[in-house]
DNA sequence: ATAATACTCTACTAATATTGTCAAGTATTT
DNA sequence: AAATACTTGACAATATTAGTAGAGTATTAT
């Protein structure tokens, strides 16, 4: 249960490659491709979200490739996911599009809704600057954890949003 | 994305009105179906795999129905799902069934088994008397996020589950 | 210019998983 | 023995995911 979608795992692991690189030389599709054992078609397809999303840009002609539009850092994989598969929506009740008449009397609402945002506030924490300094995934938990932040896009998705954004499925 | 089955919504505010009354008259299929405005026939299929799991009992006959088989307190939302939707598995990577021999050189593996590890630490801390007091979801929240856990069973899923459970991914 | 390289876009299909229904059967109590 | 209630397995409808195909556009090196 609660699977991630391929294309949400694929598109992030090109923002790595690409990530990998920055800042330098564009990134070819084909090389991403090779590198992460996906179809060129798929990638194509998944890079282009990620473009329109502003996440990355692209560079024509012999040599081109792709860019990141930030620096690492600055792009949390919640970002990603939400560009390539939509907003976290445990529940349909959760859903920003369809929301719940019930949502006040029912009991698992705010279940769904606390676990909803303990996940988002993780992944919007988690950037791919700290996927490119690898060890420091451990850390961060341990820094998640324990009340304290280390990077910087982290503070803003941390404590404060357990508490305070709540008018997500409030519709 | 991340879409939680409606199988184990279901399952879980099934298990809720029965925990309702625990404990106390066996509560019928029917009832339950006709408050959380479910199909008696998709219910029965729910509560068959809740009771094989030894979650829950049945008692057969008129005046008959199903009662807890613990204390609400013993019973983790993180159960609940993983017998009706199977074990949590964010990726083909992380599915123990499956495993992943590039895991050890994948940058990624650890960001989704970190978040999977998250994901059930919160499931397994919350359980069924937390949903009965309702109010409390919230408190728990603080607590977790605190590092302390208010309910009995909960101790066994947080702080020792994000550093120790390494036995997963691993295959 | 023009060929080579590389990104852009839309549509479509195949596979899979979810969601839920149906019907016949078994057990228990009044 | 009749009523109630759980038990089981098969199956159909639907939705989503995953991935392919192919035609097209832009850019640059030569
Ligand atoms: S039924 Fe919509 S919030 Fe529970
Ligand atoms: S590809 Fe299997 S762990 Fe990353």
């Amino acid at each position: 249960m609660l699977k991630l979608s391929t294309k949400g795992q694929y598109g992030v692991r090109a923002m790595f490659e690409i990530a990998r690189r920055h800042p330098g030389e564009p990134v070819a599709i084909k090389e991403i491709a090779a590198r992460q054992d996906v179809s060129v078609a798929y990638l194509e397809q998944i890079l282009n979200t990620l473009r329109k999303s502003g996440l990355i840009a692209s560079v024509r002609g012999p040599g081109g490739g792709y860019l990141l539009s930030r620096q690492p850092e600055e792009i949390s994989i919640g970002e990603i996911l939400r560009s390539l598969d939509g907003p976290i929506a445990l529940t349909a009740c959760q859903d920003p599009m369809e929301g719940c008449v019930r949502a006040d009397g029912c009991v698992t609402s705010l279940l769904w809704k606390a676990l909803g945002e303990k996940i988002e506030g993780f992944l919007d924490a988690m950037t791919l600057r700290d996927l490119l300094t690898g060890n420091s995934i451990k850390q961060k938990q341990k820094d998640l954890y324990g009340h304290k932040y280390a990077s910087g896009e982290a503070q803003k998705a941390g404590q404060q949003m357990f508490f305070e954004k709540t008018g997500k499925a409030g519709a």
